[in-house]
DNA sequence: TATGAATGAGAATTCATTCAT
DNA sequence: CATGAATGAATTCTCATTCAT
């Protein structure tokens, strides 16, 4: 077992990515003959590490919850919670955006028996409710908001930022978007946007890091003060 | 050649009809030969009405976008003019979400080269232009919203809405995503949702129908008043 | 209806004429592409007709058994009863010992599900319980001889009459194992073989057309008498 | 090399018998890959041993084959010489019904270029000779018939066994068609059945002991004692 | 013109065989 | 030498498209 392993390991990841990246661009229906061609292995190798087509999405989807609980992992310990929360979700949405069909993999929970998914899929759940929990202690949201709801949430912010044009742009709504989520009195009246000065930059709304000398920034990145200047220009 | 027009005219539509459907409920890969099926009619009559599944399905899309822009001009003399546009665009992603491949529609415009959807999306840019128009110049909305946007706005909104297993609750959801357009001071503030009255249900966000005598409606149906009464009795 | 529909059916038949020889030919594994290039079609045409291999193979199988059942009342009327039954077997082993195979679609009654298949199996069995039935009346066979019993003798035949190099001598041999069917006092006494003269073939042990006037004949034909004189010549 | 060779024969026999069984069970389809399995070793032994499927084959056919001969053997001799033959006429087609393709081993004679399937061929003919030319010396059967007519034979009974659903009416049936080799006047007068009492199983046919002492035995065994009991209470 | 049969390129999947570890 | 991963040709089946009736 510990021998030929460390060949076969790099084999299925490589076929693992290539299948992911050819998923997000051109949907699920690509040949798995193009999955082997893009990993540089033969046709036969796909099917000895993912026995049906089946089950190679099933993986491709797994692997996309594991990394967003990977990221989930990563916001849970920031403070405020509603701030880890909408970091969480934000970075949720970018990276389901990539390939719309990543979205799928958030809302289909039931509908897949197999276990390697159900697996995944329960983590997430588990890391969205920690996130949850907190931010309402918080009351940094609405008491009665459901992972199912953030569920299908994030497939429809993902879906909106990747139907926009203009990635920037997108970006700008779908946090438009989740402030429509924050508890009216609490967070948002003193959060992100209207009192004590943005925590969210002006033209993105990406959250920013706070300094606490100086004048606070209103641009997450020169990028964004330059497209806001355009506009401004423009109009 | 009128007499055959008229049969050949009643066959076009009701392939049409048929491959709405199946699109709509089972994706574009459903074969050719199932919607003649469901048409009634031979895989060589469809072929004789839309020389290509391409085609085809560019009629769908047009066809919907063309209900779309129907939908538009009813709404299109209502007043206040935000609540038209925002009643627009309920419609608009309750009727996109019954088949999400439909949203694909309002945002494949450039992808499109054949001239019927060219025609439709134009049809439906122009409407959708007039409501934001008009919608901007009571301040209903923010100046620099696009058409662009509101086209991967509807998008979004239509995958949350069929992404949530409870209709009810999806579109509820959907009301609360689409309040982040308004601009906070007018519309938001004085409309829907807070002072003088809720002119949308309270339940589900769907905008009431106002009456001029009586005691203003809370909700917008007997279901909705039930299940906000359950929600009372359970917290 | 009428139409295309004589088109389509020579198309059928020259597919299943092709199966049937192919696979009587070369066993069940042959590929569909084969049999469609054999038939002169392209592989989709084989599948138009016969949904899947396993529908073709049911077919042929039960194209094979309804050529027995009109074998089976070709002979049903002759007298005596017992010359009739074991008429039957000899042209029924004959025609299955040419594809091996095919004398699966005498054993495996059971198994097949499929409606066409199953009704060409009743209706076999159907006519072999007639002619056993008469050939029993007639204490022809034993009473407790049944047809799962003749089945199983059909197919044994088969594949002896097939394994022996020599189609002669496996005729020849099939004759004497079906002998041992024959009710000792009666027919087979009095009968093909000792006393009162043959009514079978010395050579091959076909029955004999009985001539009611002149010598009777030892052989059924020419070429029986011939090899009867080489292998006096040869001993 | 004598240490490893041990190792790599039982490897050998390992693989042998595991195909045996798979062969006899499911066809010779089955993938290598599910023999190894079945083995307990890698694909690439079987491939070590076996340099192609046809090679495996071909030492499953001699193996069986080579059981044959022991078979023939130990009944060489015994006497009366009929008995021997009908006896290992009987063991060999029982041990061949269980799996129908062991059938092809004695049919395939010329086909087989291989070394080691014409050697064991070869044995099993010069065997099957040596106890044919024995019975025919006591005029147990026609002096015509030879070693080629009984691999027919022999596949022809094991089909029919094979075939019939119930294993003991089967076994009937076997014996009832063997008996038609018996020279009239001789074996089977005297023999197996009329005369002097029955020497073989009155229900299946099996050859019975024979006791010097005491009342001789109908039946080879209380089920088949069972059995005409059940008969005669029917009828 | 409508029909539905024919076509054949391509998709998923299997498996005998080879080869790196 | 054993292992089991890699290979790729072959097989079953689908479906967009064409064409004869």
């Amino acid at each position: 077992m510990p021998a030929t392993r460390a060949d076969a390991l790099r084999n299925r990841e490589t076929v693992l990515r290539a299948a992911a990246r050819l998923f997000a661009a051109e949907g699920l229906e690509v040949s798995l003959e193009r999955v082997a061609q893009r990993a540089g292995v033969g046709a036969g190798t796909v099917y000895r590490h993912f026995p049906s087509k089946a089950t190679l999405v099933e993986a491709v989807f797994a692997q996309h919850l594991d990394d967003l609980v990977a990221a989930a992992d990563r916001w849970a310990g920031r403070a405020p919670a509603g701030d880890a929360l909408f970091g969480f979700l934000f970075e949720v949405i970018e990276k389901s955006a990539r390939g719309k069909l990543l979205c799928d993999a958030l809302v289909a929970d039931r509908s897949w028996p197999h276990a390697t998914f159900a697996a995944s899929a329960r983590r997430f759940g588990e890391s969205l409710d920690r996130l949850l929990h907190h931010a309402k202690r918080v009351a940094a949201i609405d008491a009665d908001l459901t992972a199912t709801d953030v569920n299908a949430l994030i497939a429809g912010c993902a879906t909106l930022r990747s139907a926009h044009p203009s990635p920037a742009r997108g970006t700008r709504l779908v946090w438009q978007m989740l402030d429509g989520l924050r508890r009216p009195g609490v967070t948002k009246g003193a959060g992100l946007r209207d009192g004590g000065g943005p925590r969210s930059c002006a033209e993105c709304g990406h959250p920013l890091r706070v300094n606490s000398t100086g004048r606070p920034a209103r641009y997450c990145s020169p990028a964004c003060r330059q497209r806001a200047r355009r506009r401004r220009l423009v109009s």
